[in-house]
DNA sequence: TTTCTCACA
DNA sequence: TGTGAGGA
């Protein structure tokens, strides 16, 4: 179960998930205010996304390019109760793609979004990324 | 510098 | 959704 802990827990803040999912902030601020996601805030008050998260933003990127609306996805989406225990119910979306996620493939996506944060250094963590949930 | 909320174009 | 204001 050492896997929903690290899917679960809250590592980076929108800037990252913006470049991770191509999103703006503003809609992914957006689809929170929908309850689409319910990101962990830190003391500050930024908001601090998991791995789930960005599946979950993922899979509401692609159900908007396909014309859904933030109902339509409501639908589609697990009802993100209360204060869901980080430990959330994988929705069955999810479940499809959740499967294997390594050490060291999680080691070596954290070091290049790390390096993403550099100047200099391009983003080829998209690629990365879609061969992660493209195998869906 | 980055992110946050709020409000209006 | 985009964007700007004003703060932390």
């Amino acid at each position: 179960m050492g896997d929903e802990i690290r899917r679960n827990m809250a590592l980076f803040p929108i800037g990252i998930v913006m470049k991770l999912t191509d999103l703006t902030a503003r809609q992914i601020r957006y689809y929170e205010q929908h309850e689409l996601i319910v990101p962990a805030r830190t003391g500050g008050n930024q908001r601090l996304f998991s791995f789930n998260d960005v599946e979950r933003l993922l899979e509401i990127k692609s159900l908007i390019e396909k014309g859904v609306n933030i109902a339509g996805i409501k639908q589609v989406m697990n009802p993100v109760s209360k204060e869901s225990e980080d430990a959330t119910v994988v929705s069955e979306l999810s479940e499809v793609k959740r499967r294997e996620l390594s050490d060291a493939q999680l080691h070596r996506l954290l070091k290049q979004q790390l390096l993403e944060k550099r100047p200099g250094k391009a983003s080829m963590i998209q690629g990365q990324l879609s061969r992660f949930y493209n195998k869906k």
